[in-house]
DNA sequence: CAGTATCCGCTACGATACTG
DNA sequence: CAGTATCGTAGCGGATACTG
């Protein structure tokens, strides 16, 4: 057992804020529970664990198989992590193939709900988002362009003078 | 310029799922915007930095600054990003000590209040989480235990057999 | 079937140094 | 002041192999 990585066990707890939304209080360098939440719904496969187990039960085998393209490793890993935060439950059924189930919680499913808005927020304004992208994009490209054509003009003036043609 | 890193420049335009919410839709394998907005949203600093901006514009060292614990390099990348994703605005003024304000786009503001249910979720569950975690944190402890001992049992049992005392 | 153990590459992030 | 360039490191995530 090698513990390998994830949340400390010492969770540094963070200061009861009920002054409502200081910005510094929930989340800054010491690792509050809000910094390790929003690297759950983040971390690369959670959140699309949580969205297929919404729906109904699953088994490990039917996640794996749902999700296509996660390893066996990050499945595991995923559920422990969900398991531990309370917002997945992992029922064993004594069977000869074993089989195992995996729920969400009542409070997986609060935040799921939670979630949705961020990702209908999303969906609403990803092209505002491509638009902004592509702006920009321009917008930098054109002035490399522009600061490399001087450079340019710099250095063929430079040397012209050094040659004495001008 | 190395580009360093950052999000691809082909977006991966991924489908319009105008059927409601289709969890294979919009976050799979291929760079959906869900994914980017969302990396974006979590990484280390752009929340802070959008949670700050919400209150008033700011320069760039007055970020540093509030931010505490940000180094220089990542004020700027998690600035430029939030900027070409248009939800965060760059002006530049000409003056002899250089002086940059940054502020928050409407977009910009419109995510900060998706956010923040997020946000209060998590306020109002890290009790519920905190419990989980310890209450499996003792269970893996717990079967842990049990297992060593039962393997320690096995093995003296087994010394007992060989040495022709049982 | 439902995992754990091991190895390993990649890149996000931090520290430092330099520039307009 | 407001950045960019460069280098070093830690940990996330993938591939593979093995177990109850």
């Amino acid at each position: 057992m090698t513990m390998e990585d994830g949340t400390s066990k010492s969770p540094g707890y963070c200061g009861d804020t009920d002054g409502d939304y200081d910005v510094l209080q929930w989340d800054t360098r010491e690792d509050c529970e809000v910094r390790q939440i929003l690297d759950r719904i983040a971390d690369k496969w959670s959140l699309l664990v949580i969205a297929l187990l919404d729906q109904r039960s699953l088994r490990f085998t039917e996640l794996r198989r749902a999700i296509d393209g996660i390893s066996q490793r990050m499945l595991a890993r995923t559920l422990r992590h969900l398991e531990r935060d309370g917002l997945v439950s992992r029922t064993v059924h004594p069977v000869v193939p074993p089989r195992v189930d995996y729920e969400l919680t009542p409070l997986g499913a609060s935040l799921h709900h939670t979630i949705r808005a961020l990702v209908t927020w999303t969906e609403q304004h990803q092209n505002d988002i491509a638009t902004a992208r592509s702006a920009y994009d321009v917008r930098v490209a054109v002035e490399q362009e522009t600061t490399e054509r001087e450079a340019a003009e710099r250095d063929a003036l430079a040397r012209d003078v050094l040659s004495g043609r001008r």
